[in-house]
DNA sequence: CTTCCTGCAAAAGTTTTGCATTAAC
DNA sequence: GTTAATGCAAAACTTTTGCAGGAAG
């Protein structure tokens, strides 16, 4: 797989290895295709210490592998970077927490970008990203 | 002041009073027109328990007064509803949890919120609002 | 006098850190 | 052998909850 050279690749130029626990967050996250957050993801691998996760997510999303997206319940979810699955954006549930992959119509991306950056400028913000979500109930928690 | 009368009005109609420590709180986010943190409130009101602060924020939200905004560092930031200020988007800071408001050009803005609310449907997410945000390193936190 | 609001303290949930051990290079 | 990674347990931090006293309608 292409994914794990990039990620070896990657994490070794910052002085770290690839170890068999991160390579299989790295395939859990893939399989997922879907944001988890930290409970979701020690379920799949129950030999895991909470703390090794969280240690080991922190350092594949400064390594550029993973994203870490503040969900509206105050906890995180963890999802492979864009450059891995491309560009997109969020539908956050502001009841259960669940994150939910959108994405937006090339030539409204584009314009959106565009603008944001200038903004961005403007502020004298550092931008590195943007994101743009829609936050409202899934169908688990809307009221029938 | 129109804006408490908003507010006793609203809270009211939701059998609910518009007690000093509310209206304080309204004041204080309406003082600083940047969303606060916690503690951020707290150190202007010192003699406010954390809990009634936190209480009191979510009675606030629940009665359309203000918005809690979920940062990048994990913790929320609160600010008056955007019924009371208007329409506008954030800028985060990924280091110090930092929020500065951003506004878009009108167009841009109309044409967003179109499309966004047609892909809700097609998800089928209930829809309550939409979040832009730039995310980087404010200019305190930025390297020199 | 009934309902809501407050403060204190304790609990719950998420994330971080210290430290001794193990594994990778 | 030197440096990094792991697991366990404890700590830090944000937010929520229980409860008894106090204020408002």
């Amino acid at each position: 797989m292409e994914l794990h050279e990039e990620a070896a690749a990657r994490l070794a130029s910052a002085g770290q290895r690839y170890t068999p626990t991160r390579r299989r967050l790295v395939e859990i996250l893939a399989r997922a295709g879907t944001p988890l957050s930290l409970p979701d993801i020690v379920r799949r691998r129950r030999d895991l210490a909470q703390s090794s996760a969280y240690r080991n997510l922190a350092e594949l999303e400064s390594a550029g592998l993973i994203r870490r997206i503040a969900s509206e319940d105050g906890s995180a979810r963890y999802e492979l970077a864009e450059e891995l699955t491309g560009h997109h954006h969020h539908l956050l549930c502001s009841s259960c927490g669940r994150v939910q992959d959108l994405h937006l119509p090339t030539g409204l991306e584009r314009r959106l970008e565009d603008t944001l950056d200038a903004l961005a400028r403007e502020s004298r913000f550092a931008s590195v990203r943007h994101r743009v979500d829609l936050i409202g109930l899934c169908r688990t928690c809307a009221p029938a």
